[in-house]
DNA sequence: TTGAATGCAAACGATTTGCAAACAC
DNA sequence: GTGTTTGCAAATCGTTTGCATTCAA
């Protein structure tokens, strides 16, 4: 529950009432948060935090690798809890819900078959999917098996 | 040589030299530029050029679909001429190079896995590689013939 | 000639930095 | 108590907008 809390006292860092609330709010959320919708967010629980000092708990949060940051559809930044091993994430363009996924043998053969094409040694890569969840796919559909909605 | 330029032209845009300046520069470069570069670059040949033009004149390059923009690792925004039926980029590392490379069966097996595991419809991706061109590939390794350099 | 394009200055949004006051340890 | 952290104000960076001037057609 508070093993972030714990990690970043672990390294060193002084828990306050604003990491906390920082923290509180990144390890809950399903939908990528900016850095002003985080403040938004932890102000409810330390009405005081400013924002300035989310800028520097996600940098803390990030130097322990449990932070994801995804590009949006509307060009901020925004960020996610990383979870472990999971390394890309697909977010759906209507809610913004968003689930990470593995890489796996296909990224591998992308790589393998661009190297062979252009002769380059490929060692890193960015990947982000977007589409629509399940929910927003059921929503914005008209049920099928009731042709007379 | 010039078909940027008809494009425009055709388009109703009306060729000045600005714009000439900046389209000159980036139908040449291999490697992504930032606005400023363009700029710089572009200065070259058309010192009153204004970094307002460059950024206007790559919207109007970018909505005749000529451009691409990538994500260098400094975080910045560069662009780059976009090569018709190539969807993505390598960038290297070490010198900047770009190449551009095709989507294929294992994007769609990436995407297929991906719909599968995680209930979403996927329709869109941002993928980019990056990594070391063959040449830096070369000048970044001590000779294995010449084990004694 | 005339509307489109330019480039400067200024506005803007995201992020960072300087610094005195507040706080965890 | 002491050194870390905070939060404000201000600086910075990339990008966009207002507007009078310049220019392609």
């Amino acid at each position: 529950m508070d093993n972030w809390v714990q990690r970043l006292s672990n390294s060193g860092c002084r828990i306050t009432a604003s990491r906390r609330a920082v923290v509180g709010v990144l390890q809950q959320t399903e939908v990528p948060l900016t850095p002003h919708e985080i403040l938004e967010l932890a102000r409810a629980v330390h009405p005081r935090l400013g924002l300035v000092t989310v800028y520097r708990t996600l940098n803390l949060i990030a130097a322990q690798g449990l932070l994801r940051r995804v590009h949006r559809h509307d060009g901020c930044h925004a960020y996610l809890p990383a979870s472990q091993g999971h390394n890309h994430a697909v977010i759906c363009r209507r809610c913004g819900r968003a689930v990470e996924f593995a890489g796996g043998d296909d990224i591998e053969a992308l790589v393998a078959r661009v190297e062979q094409a252009t002769s380059y040694r490929i060692d890193g890569h960015l990947l982000q999917l977007s589409g629509l969840c399940r929910e927003c796919i059921r929503s914005a559909l008209p049920d099928p098996s009731h042709p007379k909605d």
